[in-house]
RNA sequence: GGGAGCGUAGCUCAGUUGGUUAGAGCGCAUGCCUGUCACGCAUGAGGUCGCGAGUUCGAGCCUCGUCGUUCCCGCCA
């Protein structure tokens, strides 16, 4: 390290190989031991502790200091490196086997007691946020910090070294006409317009492609104004890439190395290639399109055995082209019936209209409500399909396949946690592909894209984008990590005339798509190499491999769950000249 | 927008059926203490029980409202 008048090494990499040595060091005091005579002090930087003493027969002078000192000063020492004496050794410290008798101490700045105790990992997130710069001396703060420089640096290393080039694109843009609600910025100089931060840098990527670049990368600020979630901010930061010249598997293969490189950032070795399974199988197999594939717990398909019974309910939801599913949960044969209530209101929570089951006690009985319906064969057909034991319950749930996927995917993770069959040591990366292209929005009366409107249709299925869009597959895929998306991506439309077919499908007159996308259709009749990309979630990658629940807690400055930031107290009023020079009038009436 | 939880000392929490002067640990202050490392010992300071209203002879505790915070649903191409 550099040599600079405050520090010659860091507390955290002395040892007894700098026995001797004549060092200067500073940080700040992180406990003091006052033993009456001497006195012992941690002293803390970036790096780690290290034991400062002061004996005052060996330095009266010093000792004057030392007797100062108080938590969270920031001082600064010269002295020379000596071992302790070796039945006082620390083994909880790497520095434990060293320390100083500083000749010189000077103390740089004071420190009034801190709000709450660094060493408290039970301080409530709200006042950590407040003194959000005391939380980042916290050894666990900082190390995410530090682990998140890690892995975007492994990025920019492996994306380098792959020819990739690192463009910034604007962060003052238009609105995104589909997607979130948008992060708007007035205009003072053209009067009554705004500008938006962006969602993504999805267009301005597309257009590098079309400028040449062939192969992008940003670590991106994203900006979305939506409700918030432990795993979801305001502003964000996506690993961001686009590459011309390639397919689908080009991506994936490229990809897959980043996180072979990412995860090693983290002591994590994965091994190449990942599961690609498709949506539907992801969908019907796992209840998700980002399946947890750490346990087991698959639904099946009973929409034949409940169509040939004589339960009226479920048959009419199966002639309305409904479907029937089924979970089988093991060793929950036990449940009371208030057990039972609470698992069917789990289920009418998650947007079932009811909820059928069979018990399989213990005692070799079998029970269930449905049976009235079913013939022998069709008992026996389904405990064969399930794999029933003794002391399971069998789940099944009747509706559209939408809603019966969605509440048995639910019902899966909901009992895959409370049953404890989720292996914490697993790191199961997955890509889920052939998403489809659309679906449909029951409030907006229309079909909407399901990645985003430039992504390429299924070459297979192009013609169902007027015929059936409903069943018109894209080029998307999505890469789970323990059934949580970690980023998403697709082939995208090359072909002006291609894009100007999904838009009409999405429903965009000719003059909205001239009015919002003109540019960018315009931009793909000048000669478009067919690309295709990826982005990332950074925060949430960095969460996951700090395992950590919240993405805050990978994020220097975060706002809290209503946006806020706790430490600025951001957003704030304007004054009212601001207001009047961006052309802006508050509809809020003051209380 | 909706639902749930939480809010008592600087921090983390306890507080019985509504009943006298609201407690503990840590931190802080002062004193003692020469090998500590969660140093130890002693003494002490520290409270708008989030805020407002109501019920009651009496509210930290019950009711209503409100604010803050966390989680979930909706929302997040």
């Amino acid at each position: 390290m550099k040599i600079t008048k405050y520090k010659s090494n860091n507390c955290g990499e002395l040892n007894l190989n700098n026995i001797n040595e004549e060092v200067t060091l500073s940080g700040w005091v992180a406990c003091v031991r006052d033993l009456g005579g001497m006195i012992f002090v941690e002293l803390r930087d970036r790096t780690g502790f290290f034991q400062l003493v002061s004996d005052p027969q060996v330095n009266p002078e010093a000792h004057k200091t030392f007797e100062k000192l108080k938590t969270e000063f920031v001082v600064t020492v010269r002295g020379k490196i000596t071992r302790r004496p070796e039945e006082t050794y620390n083994e909880k410290y790497a520095t434990g086997q060293v320390e100083m008798y500083p000749g010189l101490i000077e103390i740089l700045s004071e420190a009034k007691t801190l709000p709450f105790m660094l060493d408290d990992d039970s301080v409530s997130e709200d006042i950590r946020l407040k003194y959000r710069y005391l939380d980042i001396r916290r050894e666990k703060t900082l190390n995410n910090l530090i682990l998140r420089h890690k892995i975007v640096t492994a990025t920019r290393n492996y994306l380098n070294t792959q020819n990739f080039l690192e463009v910034e694109t604007p962060v003052l843009i238009n609105t995104t006409p589909e997607g979130a609600r948008d992060y708007l910025v007035p205009s003072r100089v053209h009067e009554g317009k705004f500008y938006a931060l962006p969602q993504s840098p999805q267009i301005f990527k597309q257009l590098l492609m079309v400028g040449g670049v062939e192969k992008y990368y940003q670590i991106a600020k994203c900006f979305r104004d939506e409700d918030l979630r432990s795993d979801r901010q305001p502003e964000f930061t996506q690993i961001d890439l686009e590459m011309s010249f390639v397919e689908q598997q080009d991506v994936i293969d490229l990809v897959e190395g980043l996180l072979v490189d990412t995860f090693k950032e983290a002591g994590v070795e994965i091994k190449p290639p990942f599961i690609q399974m498709t949506y539907q199988d992801a969908v019907e197999t796992y209840g998700s399109d980002r399946p947890d594939t750490r346990f087991d717990l698959k639904l099946f398909d009973v929409t034949d055995i409940m169509q040939a019974s004589t339960f009226e309910a479920f048959k009419g939801v199966i002639a309305d082209g409904g479907t029937v599913r089924a979970i089988r949960i093991p060793g929950v044969a036990n449940y009371s019936r208030k057990d039972m209530d609470d698992v069917r209101s789990l289920a009418i929570s998650f947007g079932a209209k009811g909820l059928a089951w069979v018990t399989y006690m213990e005692t070799g009985e079998v029970k269930s409500p449905v049976f009235k319906f079913l013939t022998e064969e069709q008992i026996a057909e389904l405990q064969t399909r399930s794999g029933a034991e003794k002391g399971d319950i069998v789940f099944f749930v009747a509706d559209k396949p939408k809603v019966v996927f969605d509440v048995l995917g639910r019902f899966r993770l909901y009992f895959g946690k409370k049953l404890g069959l989720i292996d914490e040591n697993k790191h199961n990366l997955l890509w889920v592909v052939d998403f489809p292209m659309f679906d449909y929005s029951e409030e907006e009366q229309r079909y909407m894209s399901v990645h985003h409107p430039f992504t390429s249709p299924n070459l297979a299925d192009i013609d169902k984008m007027e015929t059936d869009p409903a069943n018109c597959r894209s080029i998307a895929y999505d890469i789970v990590y323990n059934g949580t998306e970690l980023g998403g991506g697709s082939v995208r439309i090359h072909s002006s005339e291609v894009q100007e077919r999904v838009f009409k499908a999405l429903g965009f007159s000719e003059e909205e798509v001239q009015k919002k996308f003109g540019f960018m259709v315009n931009a793909f009749k000048y000669g478009t190499p067919p690309h295709a990309g990826l982005a990332l979630g950074l925060d949430r990658l960095v969460a996951l491999l700090a395992r950590t629940e919240s993405i805050r807690d990978v994020i220097a400055f975060p706002k809290n769950s209503s946006a806020k930031c706790l430490m600025t107290d951001a957003p704030a009023e304007a004054s009212l000249i601001q207001l009047r020079e961006l052309h802006l009038k508050s509809t809020v009436t003051k209380k």
